[in-house]
DNA sequence: TTTGATATACGAATATATTCGTACATTAGT
DNA sequence: ACTAATGTACGAATATATTCGTATATCAAA
């Protein structure tokens, strides 16, 4: 079961991972640039933050051209999966169905979001 | 509309506005038993976190008798709500569904769980 | 009234996250 | 070959969160 991923990113971090999961492969300056699309941020800064992550074991590079390619370690799966259980935990005194409704409440789903979620639901009770 | 709770709680002001919601008034003692059932912490640290949140305005206090007495002042509801957002957009791509379906797969909610919460998908409908 | 338990206030140490300046290397264009 | 653009490495400043020691006040019991 290869390396653990107990290692919890930061909200920076976190951002990071989320564009080099959806893109893949990145550069520092292409995941910089969509960074900058929200929000300020010194070319310098983003370095640093992918390169502590590399460190961390967030993400992997490959160094053998002079512009690093980089790439996520952090399975998104399994960090939702952590972010998840900590908020329930954390703020929905450990119930998960209150914070699924709350969720549906306020985040106003789409009617097909509610019904894929309903699909699912039944899906589970099959096994 | 009264203050607004942009705040953002930390990790250790979340256990405690936790133990607040659930239980309303409490001196720093309480809190801080029942914080270290779970945790090992010193006393002061609890009282001094407890004191910076009064300042952060998540607490408030009555100071009248020596011991003094804190409740919480940020909602749960808003909290709540702010944190599953920023959770949302931080790491499930902006996808309320994706992260609900996470919710019930992974964290094993119980069957009463689920079918309250298809009573509530299906009370939705009807809006 | 002396002592012990319990309380708050405050300051400081430590840890972690974030930001960015500066130095230096490499590459491409002229 | 020189220069500008672009890249990484590194160290330091800043901000924030967490932890706890120590001083001091209050109250109750002996």
């Amino acid at each position: 079961m290869s390396s653990q991923n107990t290692i919890k990113p930061t909200e920076s971090e976190l951002e990071i991972l989320q564009i080099l999961w959806e893109k893949g492969d990145c550069t520092v300056r292409e995941v910089h640039e969509i960074l900058t699309q929200h929000k300020e941020a010194g070319y310098t800064t983003t370095l640093k933050i992918m390169q502590l992550m590399q460190e961390k074991g967030l993400v992997r590079r490959d160094t053998s051209s002079k512009t690093h390619i980089y790439s996520a370690l952090a399975s998104q799966q399994k960090t939702q999966e952590h972010l998840l259980s900590k908020l329930i935990d954390n703020a929905f005194s450990g119930s998960a169905a209150r914070l699924v409704m709350q969720a549906l409440g306020n985040h106003s789903a789409s009617k097909d979001e509610i019904e894929a979620i309903k699909k699912y639901l039944n899906d589970l009770d099959y096994k």
